[in-house]
DNA sequence: CGAGAACGATGACAAGTGTCAACAATGAGT
DNA sequence: ACTCATTGTTGACACTTGTCATCGTTCTCG
């Protein structure tokens, strides 16, 4: 199932730490976004319909834990872009996101390290 | 304005080559997609009304060309998914893309030599 | 001129998304 | 036990997206 990008926020919120309680989730999220209770518990809500968190009962309230990890839906995301753009290869997109010369020496260098590292 | 996916296919037919009527663009996206005369019609229409093509009178129709580049359009898609997901970092994305290994022997010569280029 | 074809515009509809408020259930303190 | 606060469930609404059919205008061919 797809994950929109508000749910997404959310799911940061418990790829970070986890498991948490609908409260922790808000005071993690509502401050940046400027949303209300309602607007969270209705993410959180559609998150666990979807299978993309698990609510385990603890007392009254539920402890919150991501199902779908994030190395997978980042994985699935890039992936998604490359194929859709740039037909699944990878140097064209670096090229692309070099041209607007936002990288950093560091990004560079790290970039350069990792290369050397995969053409091993 | 925003560029939904389906949206985006018809801008690729534009992108490949321009201007074109809308039969053309159908012969180009209909067979793919497998959409009928009407979906490629209000895609059309909405990209016009979003200005991200034009449409100059030909007589009773009219031939479309892209308002929006395709440079653009890339651009700011990439670098939504850096931002939204590696924090604008490249060598995270570049990892998580490799980790898969579904790079082939040639991706890699070309990103090495890239990268080369970059570092310059 | 009249009938039919071509083309764009418009209306329609279901599903998904972002956003929020109202309701219900349940536990806690007095 | 009663009331209150907390937490999750539902309903709601506007907007976008994907998908298609119908309508009206205009061009063309007989």
């Amino acid at each position: 199932m797809k994950i929109s990008t508000a749910e997404s926020v959310v799911m940061e919120a418990l790829w970070r730490e986890s498991p948490l309680t609908s409260e922790a989730i808000m005071s993690q999220v509502c401050g940046p976004q400027d949303w209300t209770e309602g607007t969270v518990k209705v993410l959180i809500s559609r998150l666990v319909k979807k299978k993309a968190v698990a609510a385990k009962a603890d007392g009254r309230r539920y402890l919150y834990s991501p199902l779908l990890s994030r190395r997978d839906y980042v994985q699935g995301e890039s992936q998604g872009l490359l194929d859709r753009l740039f037909d699944g290869r990878l140097a064209p997109l670096v090229m692309h996101l070099s041209e607007g010369d936002k990288l950093s020496d560091q990004d560079i260098a790290e970039l350069k390290a990792l290369v050397e590292r995969i053409g091993k």
